[in-house]
DNA sequence: TAATTTAAATAATCTATTCTTAACAAGAAT
DNA sequence: ATTCTTGTTAAGAATAGATTATTTAAATTA
């Protein structure tokens, strides 16, 4: 290895010596005997070929050289310091940045809840909130670009292999309805309803919208047959225009408590249909795993998990 | 001793990989085994408790932890090649100080012409003359403010013997008259003639005027039969009162060259009497010689020694 | 898919640093 | 003069770090 001419150590013992003015103090300070200082410092000055110190005297003088060295070794030894500190920081989550993959309607109604109460435990770590389709997060997850992720939406499959797919929760699509609408009464309603029904639907590019047509197929429903009235490209439009009266439609619950809670729309119960997916946590696990994303993904998730999430079993 | 979390090898390997993007070239890169980079960095994430490379991939990434370190790495790792470009520069005097005491008469006529010399072959070293008594100057010289010093006059005994004194060059005190003076015919006076001059000498605290005095009396003169005009503070005044015909005067030779050789003074021979100092060159053996004082004392100084100057004696 | 290649990790051995203890030398303080 | 302190020198011991050889894992190629 082509030798630099100093070591940390040798720095720190000029410095040592410097500050006490003698071979023997700087030793004590540093808990090594008196002989190990002076070895270091004579290599020093042999490899520097100066002299640093001028042993003559009462105390231990620097000479010019040594002065100038000296000045460039306490910059040098701050700027290990700070290293540390920047790095026991991040150790104990103090910094760093932690990278968040989530749908449209995960990153909305669920992720800034969780953030909120991670980032209550560690304000200093900054967080971002990357919202973007299921295949995409996928992708970014692949390649390290994202720290985790939580998707309702189906993984292409080469990634289904390589990414670890951790089920969180169940997310209930619910059917909600115009708190005037006639078939509010009805306790429950049957799959047969829904053919009566005007849809306010998300567009279909959606990973939502695919998610509730496959979910409706796969349980029977023919649903060119559904009327949709017309296709927004955002729950909350959706939501507006439901509650305006413009039709039903299948939306995350997640999305609705508050309207439910204020009782500004209507969820109703259909008696032979469930449409549910399933909200899975997904990371890389051949990619190293931040401090930060640890943390979230043991203390943080577990909390909006659902009982039968693995991530509940504690 | 309390250890550091990091080696500046350790860095360097670090700075290594992350420009190479690989454990084997930064190994190439660095004359060592790829083990011996695979170890280091291994002690080094054991030692700062974070994973710095992530060698899932085809290349070697730096974490969040390990680019965080990088940037300390680099700042640390220019510091450290500062310092060492600064300790050369100073090792071939491309930079230091170098700090020579005078007495009034070398300071005025000697020095800046050696110094003129040594700036030639090393313009960055800054150079210091001090010109004191001789007495404060051997002072300095012993307590190191002053790395070298030539000196006419006579130390106080407890310096002699701290000190290393050189003889270097024997200073020959010359009587000017002025050009148009009734003795100027003369090809020689004698001592019995100075009783007829009329002198303009240096004030009485000088060291110059102590040492012509101390000369003229060991050589058997009557000091005080000599008619002294007036009392000056500086040579030039007194090469100027000189050449204006208001008296006699022991100058040093090195200080009427310029005169002599426009002949505008005149310099008088005397038979019976030579007014001789020995310049010395007086440093402090026990304390650091600057690499500077080195080449000083050893390049610049003999081409100014008289002959038998033990610095003549290559 | 298997085979080849390449990079990195691991293990065992060996070398070289760098401590420590001990003995010594030089100055300062008593 | 001698005692104490401080630093240097020298020899042995402990440790850190490098090397070679081998294993593991991933990526390229056939």
């Amino acid at each position: 290895m082509p030798e630099l001419p100093f070591t940390l150590d040798q720095l720190r013992i000029l410095k040592a010596i410097a500050a006490e003015g003698s071979f023997k103090k700087a030793a004590d300070l540093l808990y090594v005997t008196q002989p190990a200082v002076s070895l270091q410092i004579q290599n020093l000055e042999k490899q520097l070929e100066i002299t640093i110190f001028d042993r003559g005297g009462r105390k231990a003088l620097l000479t010019e050289g040594g002065r100038l060295l000296l000045e460039y070794c306490e910059r040098i030894l701050n700027q290990c310091d700070e290293a540390c500190k920047a790095i026991e920081d991040l150790n104990s989550l103090k910094g760093g940045t932690l990278i968040i993959g989530a749908s449209q309607t995960t990153g909305t109604y669920l992720m800034p809840r969780m953030i909120g109460l991670f980032r209550q435990s560690y304000p200093d770590v900054s967080v971002q909130l990357k919202v973007h389709s299921t295949r995409r997060t996928g992708w970014s997850v692949a390649n390290g670009q994202i720290d985790l992720a939580i998707i309702g939406g189906q993984l292409p499959g080469d990634l289904e292999n390589l990414l670890q797919i951790i089920p969180y929760a169940t997310d209930e699509l619910a059917l909600v309805l115009p708190i005037r609408h006639h078939l509010t009464n009805k306790k429950e309603l049957l799959k047969e309803d829904l053919y009566k029904l005007n849809f306010v639907t998300l567009d279909s590019q959606s990973t939502t919208r695919k998610v509730v047509d496959k979910l409706l197929k796969d349980s029977g429903l023919e649903i060119q047959r559904l009327k949709i009235e017309m296709e927004l490209n955002s729950l909350e439009a959706i939501k507006n225009a439901v509650q305006a009266g413009l039709g039903a439609s299948f939306v995350p619950v997640v999305s609705i408590e508050r309207e439910l809670a204020g009782g500004t729309i209507h969820k109703a119960k259909i008696a032979d249909l469930e449409v549910k997916r399933e909200l899975k946590l997904i990371t890389n696990p051949s990619r190293y795993t931040s401090r930060a994303s640890q943390v979230f993904k043991k203390n943080i998730l577990p909390q909006f998990a659902s009982l039968d999430s693995p991530l509940r079993k504690i």
